[in-house]
DNA sequence: TTGATTGCAAAGCATTTGCATGCTA
DNA sequence: TAGCATGCAAATGCTTTGCAATCAA
């Protein structure tokens, strides 16, 4: 959990801004709590315990962890956005069942390679970028749907495509 | 424009769901519009002229396009939904220049094919899917930024990576 | 001390919805 | 005639913001 303070407080002293309790207590949470988390159950989970912590704080902590690389926002479709950590986990793309919710993360370097030579041939600099595959998964093709999940969470390690 | 009236009569017929006049009308801006028009921009296009036509007409109208394979949904990360034409025009994926606004988009069979086998892998039935990059695009690089653009379009044809 | 950070509630925005009315098949 | 489609305005839900009070360097 240090590499992350690290990189955060980093930034904070290169864009001459300051560190704070309350968005320490944030950064806990939010490196503790599972893959794609919205801003609003980080709220409810801080708020929780730490009533003083407003929704305010919440949102700017994670747009601060975006903009300094300990975060990455994901869009799942689903209405709002989504959030997760970023320095540890190697980049990842997602295939995201529309029955029941459930996502799969999965890298392919060769993919990664091709976009850069996409990107390079109308001279593009690629600061980031988003996959999204939408379809049904496994179970749900053979009728096993389970109720569709609310917080879509993954915890296994991404599926790796040669 | 003729081809998009039959996919959608067919929708609607299979779906016992009726014709209407206003969507009618509604689609008819819509094929006319640039690539990557917002549901709101559509509705004050569509509205100036037709006054009788309204705001949820649009939504829903759009919306139903989408079901029915007319058009298809784009997040170009600015906050609102965008739409682009999605019979007509072969499938691609986009670059969205995050100083400017202006999008480029591309076509790369190579990253489609690779898409299928990541889900094979996991016998995943993929419906759809959704490939941006974001970065600096060239112009804006040279630092010849222009003003940001509201409502970004591309006409060109997409470019084809190999 | 200076300027960044916060909480709160209010504002913003894109999108959806309830319901009475109008249309289509 | 039955029931989908529509307009309006109100409701939603996520996210941002204005501002006075607090906190960090």
């Amino acid at each position: 959990m240090k590499a992350e303070r690290k990189v955060l407080d980093r930034y904070l002293q290169d864009s001459r801004r300051k560190r704070s309790r309350k968005r320490d207590v944030v950064l806990e949470y939010f490196l503790r709590s599972s893959s794609h988390i919205s801003a609003e159950d980080l709220y409810d989970l801080v708020h929780r315990e730490h009533p003083e912590i407003g929704r305010s704080t919440v949102y700017r902590a994670l747009k601060l962890f975006c903009d300094s690389g300990v975060a990455r926002q994901v869009d799942l479709k689903d209405g709002r956005m989504r959030y997760e950590h970023h320095l540890r986990r190697p980049h990842h793309d997602h295939m995201v069942c529309t029955r029941c919710g459930q996502t799969f993360e999965f890298i392919c370097q060769e993919i990664e390679s091709l976009q850069e030579r996409a990107a390079a041939s109308i001279a593009f600099a690629p600061e980031s970028h988003s996959l999204q595959i939408y379809g049904v998964c496994k179970d749900c093709r053979r009728g096993e749907a389970r109720p569709h999940v609310e917080a879509p969470r993954t915890s296994r390690r991404p599926i790796e495509v040669k």
